[in-house]
DNA sequence: ACCCAGGGTCATA
DNA sequence: TATGACCATGGG
């Protein structure tokens, strides 16, 4: 037998959460005016440091290739060169345009919202580039669905904190999290962002956060 | 120069 | 199921 089980209940993972929260403050994700702005930054994000991501988008908006349909009517070439900072600016052109295209084919974010979020996670799961941690931003940030993104971040920090194992698929660990923690956007919303937010400025490669802001107070590996 | 970033796809065993 | 190669720019 001797599958490592995740240990993952309510208590705790509030008590990592208020830790957060008080460290950091409320980081008020996503960064996007709208869902639309959301859905296409959760692509270009991919792999890559948001500060690319931002050059990005502004050069689509500045080039005004920011839309469902100008996207689509832009060559492939135009787009690759204008989001070329955020990196794999090829794959990624392909992956705008596809997306687009499966927009416009279900008739428009608002089409999207009438859908239960089983049906909408399984529809963005079906568009070539969309894999689960995308999808699941989209449907948290975008579409204010209660589902918990499970990233990078989240395995090595929850991992470190004995609660999981870190090396579970996707879905078991995105199922274990929302099961003790129960439905929840709001929470959810602020729960990802604080962990990127502690991951990303002070927990890239040490194995513990030395120059965390929590200091010696610090729970959080 | 090296490592990593708010991943996903595809081929292979 | 589970690895490995590949995609590519920019900041530390």
């Amino acid at each position: 037998m001797g599958g490592k089980k995740i240990k993952l209940d309510r208590s705790d993972l509030m008590v990592a959460f208020q830790s957060l929260l008080e460290a950091y403050g409320s980081q008020g994700w996503w960064p996007g005016e709208t869902a639309f702005e959301v859905m296409i930054g959760a692509i270009l994000t991919q792999n890559t440091a948001w500060q690319n991501v931002e050059k990005a988008i502004n050069n689509l908006k500045q080039a005004g290739v920011f839309s469902e349909t100008a996207l689509l009517a832009a060559l492939d070439g135009e787009v690759a060169q204008l989001i070329r900072p955020s990196g794999y600016f090829n794959i990624k052109a392909d992956r705008l345009k596809q997306f687009c295209g499966f927009l416009q084919k279900q008739g428009g974010e608002d089409a999207l919202r009438e859908l239960e979020t089983i049906k909408l996670r399984e529809l963005l799961l079906s568009v070539k580039g969309v894999g689960p941690e995308t999808a699941d931003d989209m449907l948290l940030y975008a579409f204010q669905r209660p589902v918990f993104v499970i990233d990078a971040y989240t395995r090595r920090i929850f991992s470190r904190l004995g609660m999981v194992a870190g090396d579970e698929p996707y879905e078991v660990l995105r199922a274990g999290f929302e099961s003790a923690l129960g439905p929840d956007v709001d929470l959810f919303n602020e729960y990802h962002a604080l962990i990127v937010c502690h991951a990303k400025y002070f927990c890239n490669t040490k194995p513990k956060c030395s120059g965390c802001s929590l200091a010696s107070q610090c729970t959080i590996p």
